[in-house]
DNA sequence: GTCTATATCGGGATAGAC
DNA sequence: GTCTATCCCGATATAGAC
């Protein structure tokens, strides 16, 4: 029922929306203060600079998305099972966070010795799932296991961050259209992936 | 022979490098000076605003790489033969141009109106692969064209947009390791693809 | 056409009143 | 803690000499 939200997570908030849709260098102090209700000199009151607000966005956004798909990674499922919770997972996540993986693909390419150490805090899971690969298809089939994690990635991320092209271009704008395309793939690129792994 | 290059195409040349490399937002028109060794207050006399150049930047950059690809879409090998030369050329393309994706799908994603309908006169060449899709596969088995157009671009590109990533994660930040990855992808991709499609 | 100097503006950051 | 006023720098853009 805490109706009064303090004025740190305010700023928390306001900051992560503007972060995420421009990005680091395009965002402007004001423009957060405006988005939050508040004075521009409030935002350095609690976060000194517009460098350590961003930081601050940046690991909380990390830690909310990323432990979602690790758990899914790290459980005993079968591969094609993993396959198909991993595709739902990560889309179910994007359709709650649309700008987050351009803002992190985007930060990482326009700064990368910046922001890859701490990105690599968050990713362990992915060598997790390696051995799985190898042990229940790779091994008597020459598929490789590097090759089909990013095959995944790709085919879940980048309809998120292309959501601008396929929106226009493929459905006239329609965004009612483009939000169940990107729900169909939940099941369509499980599908897709399977088909092309077993035999 | 002709080793005078103009200033123009200095300008552009340089601007072209720091543009796509930092997006519309960060980039300084200092650094483009720098780049092409001449005065800052040049750019402004031969393309007034900042604006200006990006846009002059924006459409060469869209016709060099464009064209390539449209003209595979409209040749008349079978789908398959196309899948495969498709993935050869968008990765040939992007070998070349490693910034591109990421320039184009970051200015849309921060600024679709202003972006999208010069993008859209260049991508005409989608739909038109449309038809051969249902001709060829999509009747007789449940294959939407337009999901296995999707995927066909999204494996394509996010691996050259996720550069930092799979470098700095997978390959320990080991550049030729990344590179053979990718070049192996331009045979990989239509393997993964057609194995799936295919009955 | 190319340079130097300068105007102008916007944004991050700080000082200080309340 | 929150506001107003202000500093200061960097960046776009223009004026004017050569």
């Amino acid at each position: 029922m805490e109706k009064e939200i303090n004025t740190e997570t305010l700023i928390l908030n306001a900051a992560k929306k503007v972060f995420m849709q421009k990005g680091f260098g395009a965002t402007r102090m004001q423009e957060i203060a405006d988005e939050a209700g508040i004075n521009k000199s409030l935002l350095h009151y609690y976060f000194r600079t517009k460098e350590k607000l961003f930081d601050a966005i940046f690991e909380e956004v990390l830690s909310q998305v990323i432990p979602k798909i690790s758990k899914v990674m790290t459980s005993d499922y079968t591969l094609f099972e993993k396959i198909e919770i991993f595709a739902d997972t990560y889309i179910s996540a994007f359709q709650k966070n649309p700008h987050f993986p351009m803002f992190v693909l985007h930060e990482l390419s326009s700064n990368p010795e910046k922001i890859l150490p701490r990105f690599k805090n968050h990713l362990g899971y992915i060598e997790k799932i390696f051995p799985q690969i190898k042990k229940e298809i790779s091994s008597d089939k020459n598929i490789d296991a590097e090759q089909l994690i990013i095959n995944m990635l790709s085919l879940c991320i980048f309809p998120i961050i292309a959501k601008p092209i396929l929106k226009g271009i493929l459905f006239n704008n329609d965004e009612n259209k483009y939000l169940e395309f990107i729900e169909k793939r939940k099941k369509e690129i499980p599908k897709f992936v399977i088909n092309s792994i077993k035999k």
